[in-house]
Parts: C-alpha cells; sequence; structure tokens
RNA sequence: GCUGCUGUAGCUCAGAGGUAGAGCACUCCCUUGGUAAGGGAGAGGUCGAGAGUUCAAUUCUCUCCAGCAGCACCA
C-alpha cells in the first residue's frame, strides 16, 4: 500500500505534519495524543467523514471527530442501528436483514422475520445491544466488488442484501463491515469500536410495518424505531419532550376542553361542541375579515356536484378512488344520477368565474370560499382533527393575466405573513417547487412562471428553499411551512399556478385588443384546511389560546354565596363588551373552581367575595399564575375588551 | 389501503370461561369555604358489532367496524 512516500496531513489548528501514505486516521490521532487515540470516533479527510481506519493517500487536511463533535451523534445513530441489527440476528438468525438510516434523533432498521416483534422483545434486544456495546468489537471494513458481495449475500440467504448490492451505481465502492462476527453491508462511515456507542443513552421506541423500498406494491418489512444520544442526560431531555408533546395532542385536549368529539358512525368528520365551535368560528370570522380587506370577493358553491363537472375538470379519472361518490335513483329516470361530493372547490370556481363574460379590466379576480370538501382518506391517513374525510378549505383561486402573477404571488405572500404572525406563528419557511420531469408547456413559459415567483418571494424579503422537480405537471408552487412552540414543521399555506384548469374549464377573458384570451387561475390558502389548522392551534398553545381565540374567556367564580348577585352583574358587564364570560355560581369552594377551570384552560378567573361585593373591584388570575390582583371592575372589563379584540380590529 | 396493537361507566383504567369493579366526573344531602380536589349518600355498563366453540362467552376462535403507532397516500 504505502509506496514509502511522505504526505503531509494538516490539522484544523493549521498545525501540519508528515506521515508516510497510507497512514489512517486513527494512526495520526494516536501519533498526537493517546487520549486523543482513544477518543477519536472518525476522522474528517478534507472535510468527508471517514472511517478512521481509511488509509490516506495524499495530502490532506485531518480533522479528527470525537464524542463531542456533531458528527459523532450521527455515527452513534448510526452504529446503533447497525448494533440492533446484530443483536436482533444473534437473537433470532433467521431474520433478514435491509436497511438502518438514522433519522431525527435516532435511527431504524427494517426486518423480515414472519413472526411479529412484540414490546418484550424489544427489551430483549436492548439487553442484546447492551452486550454487544460491552464486546467493544472493533469495527472493520472492506471494499469488495460486486459479484463477490452478491455471492457472499446469495450464501448468507440475505436477499434484500442482494438486491441492495445491485442497487449501487458502478464505480462507487461496495463496503462491508464487520464487527465480531456479524456483517452488515453499508457505505458508512462507522466508529471505531462498538463501545463507542453510550449503552445508557439509546432506547428501541416501536416497531411498525414498513414497505420495502418505500413502496407499496412490495412487500411490508417490520421496522424498529429507536433514539440515540451522546449520553443518558440528553435521552432523559428527549424522553420528557416526548411527554410533553403528548400532553399538548389536540385530540386529548379536544375531549379535555370540550371542544369537538368523533365517533364510529362518522370516521373522519368532526362534531364540533359549543366551545370548540366557538374556535372555530372566531377564526373563520377573522379570516372572513382579512380576506375581504386583502380584496377578494367571497362565494359559496355546491356539495353534490355531477360527476360531468369532474370529468372535465380532470379529477374523476385521477381522484375517483378518493371522492365519495353519491348516487340518486330518481323514479322513471332513464339512468342514475352519479354525483361526487365535492373534493375541491376550484371547478366550481371556474364556473362562477365562467358566468357572463369577463373583460380584462375584472382581473384580477380574486375568488373566496370557505369551502366544505369531503374526500375519502384512505383509512389509515385518518388522524384526529389532522386529517379528516370532511374539512374546510381557506381557499380562493385568483383569475389573473399571467403579467400579474408576480404581483398577486407578492401579495399573497404578504397576506399569509401576517396572518401567521396574528395566529402566533412568527417563523415560517417557503418551498419553491419548480418543473417536474414530466411536464406540459413550453420551457420559455416555465422560465416566465418560475421567474414571477421568485421575484415575488424576493420582493417581499423572503428566503426560500428550492425543491426542484416537485411542481405540478402544468406549473410551479410554493408551500408555506410553519413552525409551531416545540419547533415542529407544518405545511399550511401553499400557492400554486394553473394554466390548466382554466382550458380544461374554458375560462377566458376579452382583452384589451377585444379577442378571448385565457386566463391563469392561481390556487391559494393560507390556513390550509380549520380542521387542521384548529389542530395545529390547540397543540401549539398547548390548550393555553390567546384571550381572542380562547373558546371560554372569563369565568367569574363567587366564593360565597352572597356574591351571587354581583358575579351576575360582572358577567352581564363583561357580557355587553362581547366577552364570552360565564358565571360560576355552585356551591363549591374556590380552590375546588380554580382547579376546574384551570384545568379547563379558561384564560382569566375573576373571583369574587364580600370585599369585592363592598367595594366593587374582582380578583383576577390568570391561567397558568398563581399570584392574584384585586381590580376595580371597571378597569378589568375595559382591559379585558382590548385584550379579547382580534389582532386586526385594534387600533 | 398495508403491518402490528387496542376497544369494559362521561373520562382514566383494573378484571375474569359462571352475565362486572376502582378513581375522577354526575345527582342529592351537609358544608359559605379567599385561589389547583371539604364531607356523606346515590345513580350509572347489551363489556365495539356479528357469527362460531361451549351446559355457559364480556373473557376463547373467526369476520367486520372504529381507534392508536408506523408505512403508503394527501388533487
Amino acid at each position: 500500500m504505502a509506496d514509502g512516500s511522505q504526505i503531509s496531513i494538516t490539522l484544523p489548528d493549521g498545525a501540519s505534519r508528515s506521515y508516510p501514505a497510507g497512514v489512517t486516521g486513527a494512526d495520526v490521532a494516536a501519533d498526537i495524543s493517546k487520549s486523543l487515540g482513544k477518543a477519536a470516533f472518525a476522522v474528517k479527510i478534507d472535510g468527508t467523514l471517514s472511517d478512521l481506519s481509511k488509509p490516506i493517500e495524499a495530502d490532506a487536511a485531518l480533522e479528527i471527530v470525537t464524542a463531542k463533535d456533531d458528527a459523532a451523534l450521527e455515527l452513534i445513530r448510526h452504529d446503533c442501528a447497525h448494533i440492533m441489527a446484530r443483536a436482533v440476528q444473534e437473537l433470532w438468525p433467521d431474520v433478514k436483514v435491509t436497511i438502518g438510516p438514522v433519522i431525527d434523533n435516532g435511527f431504524y432498521y427494517d426486518f423480515d422475520r414472519a413472526e411479529p416483534f412484540t414490546p418484550e422483545d424489544l427489551e430483549v434486544i436492548e439487553k442484546k445491544m447492551r452486550d454487544i456495546i460491552n464486546l467493544r468489537d472493533a469495527v472493520r471494513t472492506e471494499v469488495w466488488d460486486r459479484e463477490r458481495a452478491i455471492a457472499h449475500y446469495e450464501a448468507m440467504d440475505e436477499p434484500f442484501k442482494v438486491e441492495l448490492v445491485g442497487m449501487i451505481p458502478e464505480g462507487e465502492p461496495i463496503r462491508m463491515y464487520w464487527h465480531g462476527e456479524w456483517q452488515d453491508l453499508c457505505r458508512g462511515p462507522h466508529l471505531a469500536h462498538t463501545g463507542q456507542v453510550p449503552a445508557d443513552a439509546f432506547k428501541l421506541m416501536s416497531v411498525a410495518g414498513a414497505y420495502w423500498r418505500g413502496n407499496s406494491d412490495n412487500p411490508m418489512l417490520q421496522r424498529i424505531y429507536g433514539v440515540a444520544f451522546r449520553n443518558k442526560q440528553d435521552l432523559k431531555a428527549h424522553l420528557t419532550i416526548l411527554e410533553e408533546a403528548a400532553l399538548r395532542d389536540h385530540r386529548k385536549l379536544g375531549r379535555e376542553m370540550h371542544l369537538f368529539h368523533m365517533q364510529e358512525e362518522a370516521p373522519g368528520q368532526i362534531f364540533w361542541h359549543p366551545n370548540g365551535w366557538t374556535l372555530y368560528t372566531t377564526l373563520q370570522d377573522y379570516m372572513r375579515r382579512r380576506q375581504r380587506d386583502g380584496g377578494y370577493v367571497e362565494v359559496n358553491t355546491p356539495q353534490v356536484v355531477n360527476r360531468r363537472l369532474w370529468e372535465e375538470s380532470g379529477h374523476w379519472e385521477n381522484y375517483q378512488e378518493h371522492m365519495f361518490i353519491v348516487e340518486v335513483d330518481e323514479e322513471h329516470a332513464r339512468e342514475k344520477s352519479v354525483n361526487a361530493l365535492k373534493p375541491m372547490n376550484c371547478p366550481c370556481h371556474v364556473q362562477i368565474y365562467n358566468q357572463g363574460l369577463k373583460s380584462y379590466r375584472d382581473l384580477p379576480l380574486r375568488m373566496a370560499e370557505f369551502g366544505a370538501c369531503n374526500r375519502y382518506e384512505p383509512s389509515g391517513a385518518l388522524h384526529g382533527i389532522m386529517r379528516v374525510r370532511g374539512f374546510t378549505q381557506d381557499d380562493a383561486h385568483i383569475f389573473c393575466r399571467e403579467d400579474q402573477i408576480e404581483a398577486e404571488c407578492a401579495r399573497f405572500i404578504e397576506f399569509l405573513s401576517s396572518v401567521y404572525k396574528d395566529l402566533g406563528f412568527e417563523k415560517f419557511e417557503i418551498m419553491f417547487a419548480t418543473r417536474p420531469e414530466k411536464r406540459v408547456g413550453t420551457e420559455e413559459s416555465w422560465d416566465r412562471m418560475e421567474a414571477a415567483l421568485e421575484a415575488a418571494i424576493r420582493k417581499t424579503g423572503h428566503e426560500y428553499t428550492l425543491d426542484p422537480g416537485e411542481g405540478a405537471f402544468y406549473a410551479p408552487k410554493l408551500d408555506f411551512k410553519l413552525t409551531d412552540a416545540i419547533g415542529r414543521v407544518w405545511q399550511c399555506g401553499t400557492f400554486q399556478v394553473d394554466p390548466n384548469l382554466p382550458e380544461r374549464l374554458g375560462a377566458t377573458y376579452v382583452g384589451e385588443d377585444g379577442a378571448k384570451h385565457r386566463p391563469f387561475m392561481l390556487h391559494r390558502a393560507t390556513l390550509g384546511s380549520f380542521e387542521r389548522f384548529i389542530g395545529i392551534l390547540i397543540e401549539n398553545y398547548a390548550g393555553k389560546f390567546p384571550l381572542w381565540l380562547a373558546p371560554r374567556q372569563v369565568v367569574v367564580a363567587s366564593i360565597v354565596s352572597d356574591a351571587d348577585d354581583y358575579v351576575h352583574e360582572v358577567v352581564a358587564k363583561l357580557r355587553a363588551l362581547g366577552l364570552r364570560a360565564e358565571a360560576d355560581t355552585r356551591n363549591e369552594k374556590i380552590n375546588y373552581k380554580v382547579r376546574e377551570h384551570s384545568l379547563g384552560k379558561v384564560p382569566v378567573i375573576l373571583a369574587v367575595g364580600a370585599r369585592e361585593v363592598e367595594e366593587r373591584t374582582v380578583t383576577l388570575r390568570r391561567l397558568g399564575e398563581k399570584q392574584t390582583q384585586v381590580l376595580p371592575l371597571d378597569e378589568v372589563a375595559a382591559s379585558l375588551a382590548a385584550e379579547a379584540t382580534p389582532p386586526d380590529q385594534r387600533g
């Protein structure tokens, strides 16, 4: 290997050292110091993460990766996946292995095994993994040629590995790894030995089905998920975050706060209770005002629409299986009338557009609808109120000329940004999906549409992330992803250029030249669907809504029954100012009432006893705070009313 | 839709081949209490639906429905 020539290794501090060609990162680390030699996890050779054992043949910048580096965490998770696979095969030798990548917070590995893994199995596997870690087996690697690797896996009866070897592109090395007797195919890199994975900082979380290579036509494998960290504290912190996220679950809070329920007879559809519907209509009223101010006209279109329209729009062909079909068998009719509950609003909006002649003077025409849609979503996709079969979009279609796209897009980005801010989401990201491989239209037309969207983003001062090839087959689009209070990202808003549907449904306008032209249609939604967005709001705020959104705003609770009359007076006063106020004059102690309304996430509790009656004050307590303040009734009423004013109506 | 798990009182959950239990919530009584559960009594369930095995099924088996986790899907 080494031909005796010397190479120069430059370290991060700028120092360079001379070694014979073929030296490994492990050699260099050990040469620098004995302790670094032990602490080394891997190396970065000219910035590329590699195995410690990889021979270095030419001058290079070298960085020794130890436990404290960011890269180390990835290596730990990756090796943890392999150690898990080894543990599984040592426990059940007939299990076939497939792939095991690193994911957020951990890793998974997919196995092929006839028997399902049980939660008890996971504990057994964890124990075995700790044994493997304690063995401190060195990780060894070799690069093999394709034929040898395939022959090896055929001999091992590992059909998935044979397939994987076959998929590795020509020219890429086929890396074979070992620790102990166990072997796996992997592009690496890996740790130096299994003992570098902390034995007390990983946990196997769950097992679930997953299709081989992500394709539902392929067989289903069993995927074991795990999390892994540098140390026990980080693992514990992660588990705590999971517990806290579970406490915000909108399904749990929806029940506890009496917002909504769902039941078997209407899967994927929501029974909104008074509290939840108050939240819903408050949000909808807000959006209605914002859209009116934003230059939209509001319309409403039918729920049950003949299949003819869906055939014209192209949806029947593509989405029939996901539509609720309604057949009506009228007496004496020659044939049944076949309709579908509308799964989207756009074709109906074009019908309104198409009534009467439109002039270029009518454009841009911004047509909004809180459009109630029904889609027959696959049963496995349903999730609380986040993914449902009956939902209402804050939908709008902007009919415009091509030269108006940029301005309309910029206008929408500003609109969305302001709405998100009002609703408590300061941070959002724009995904810019450009022309896909399979597309219609000329390159010039794509150039123009993409340029218009990009210019609009720049004009509004935002950044974007490019999502190449992910546009619709007829035009590019933007997706807007907001970040919630615990860092989760939700795609809500969308802005999609569409020259296609106006064409299919025959939309036209009369231009300055007196001839008919084809308008563009811009599909856009800010919240997406009210149902899903409310789910996001619930989880973002953990049920503790800002006053203007809170379904129950104020409870006025008596401390003694002699204060009951005053309680009702206070409630009446608050209600007269538009506040959602309730009286609690039940024969219960104030402790009990405070506890109950705190659990009910009521933002403000006003307690009144003999003193308050006497002084015409109230004692105010905010949700989550321990201290109280005694305030004059008039003052409290005015300040709460101001606080409860929706953000768009504040002075 | 696929794989696995789950379905018992309004909620959270125990239970067992011989037709059910706890805590909280609910109703009534006592208590008028100053900021996260005052005390007592009472009522409440075709054990998700259907079929099968059995003298007997809520319990075992099968089918279906729904929910949960993940995968696939999301116009």
